[in-house]
DNA sequence: CAAATCTATATTGCATAGAAGATGAGATTA
DNA sequence: TAATCTCATCTTCTATGCAATATAGATTTG
């Protein structure tokens, strides 16, 4: 707990809150805590060497975030979504990453471009090495490298959050070396279209490209469910 | 949909918590708490008779909300936003409630739009009688109605999320006459392209209807700070 | 007189503890 | 046997108190 100490020069200070915060949000992410899974307070409490207080407000923000569920009196547990929500969810991406992707591709410049191609070939080698973790990673930072010349702080961080609701989900499916390689293609033509300023391909691409990821993940949660 | 009469002490059917929650939400969102105001937790606990540990919580589920900001060490102050970010919430509102109302309008019942016919009318009443309060709701309550048969229960909290950001902003412009007036007609005509189920045209007024009362709102925010 | 430093006070952040509500196993009854 | 009740136990929920930090005014220093 001496790491939290920073006393001068420490521009982020970070209260206990906020790391566990952070902390249980990668923990979901991650899958390592599963969809209904009970989040025991004190366990929590004593797994980070920190009272319930702080852990309590986290959950109430991951809450708000979606990721967990309080029930009153019964504690909270890391949410689920229906296979209708899941949908919804990739249809609301659609929408705003292709607003995202509309206005960023005009205002690109060359050097970020590089910076996604940078990306896209060592996601390439995670594909080749199976580095699994590795590739949701490269994954999220490329499709967020593709927006932020958006210059839209607000539906990023919506989308963001999409992202945070849904990535759990992805990561069982990353299994798939069909859906793997299908991603890489398109993330090169998307790209491709970045460079020669293409937008209505690009959008289309990328509306395909997010569907083809739901229907993916749709197929492979109820062929898990049936077997 | 917030019914909570119990001003004086105990709060009974929900947590503390969420009680609390709940109505500084209001709070904030009537104006009540204008932006940028210091929330001081003793001041808020002792106001509704609590410890501050609930309130503490509620305030950072209202973080999360996106409608007060946390300094460490320092509190909460209710969230401002800049005019790019409030055009971009509404921009964001024009993706997501088009979707809901093209989605909405094959499936909607007749009694569904008796209904909504039902706000418009107490709608056009409290404008006459200049009813400040009560037109915001109403108001709420129409636009909420168009999107139910959506089914898109993601979709709705999102768009409501963007409405708890912008709406005491809104309610600023409510003196503008002109801009009710419009609103007004533009209701009225929404709700007979969803009689005739005439999507395309639905959606296009949906769409300039958002839009113009975002430049209503930029333009009387601008006349304002000008003066 | 201005700038820096110190001190007092207010506010937040966190821990501890006890109250309130949920859960489940064994006892009791029909 | 089956259903219900009771009680012990666990977990959450909230209050209280103390420590850490920020802020403003007073004091000192150049």
């Amino acid at each position: 707990m001496a790491e939290n100490n920073n006393k001068t020069g420490g521009f982020k200070r970070q209260t206990i809150t906020e790391a566990v915060a952070e902390a249980l949000r990668e923990e979901i992410l991650s899958g390592q805590q599963k969809e209904g899974a009970q989040l025991r307070q004190d366990a929590i409490a004593s797994r980070f060497n920190v009272s319930r207080i702080p852990v309590r407000e986290a959950l109430r923000q991951l809450e708000a975030e979606g990721l967990v569920t309080f029930y009153a009196h019964k504690g909270a547990v890391v949410s689920s979504l229906s296979r209708e929500e899941i949908r919804e969810l990739f249809d609301i991406r659609r929408l705003l990453e292709g607003d995202l992707f509309a206005r960023a591709i005009p205002k690109m410049q060359k050097e970020l471009i590089q910076d996604a191609e940078d990306i896209l070939d060592r996601y390439d080698t995670a594909l080749e090495n199976g580095e699994v973790s590795l590739w949701g990673e490269l994954n999220a930072e490329f499709h967020h490298i593709l927006y932020i010349a958006a210059d839209r702080p607000k539906t990023l961080a919506i989308v963001q959050n999409l992202h945070n609701n849904i990535d759990r989900y992805l990561r069982i499916q990353l299994h798939s070396a069909g859906a793997r390689k299908n991603a890489r293609d398109d993330h090169w033509g998307l790209l491709k279209h970045c460079k020669e300023g293409n937008v209505e391909a690009a959008i289309k691409l990328l509306d395909s490209h997010i569907q083809a990821g739901c229907d993916d993940l749709i197929e492979f949660l109820d062929a898990q469910a049936g077997n």
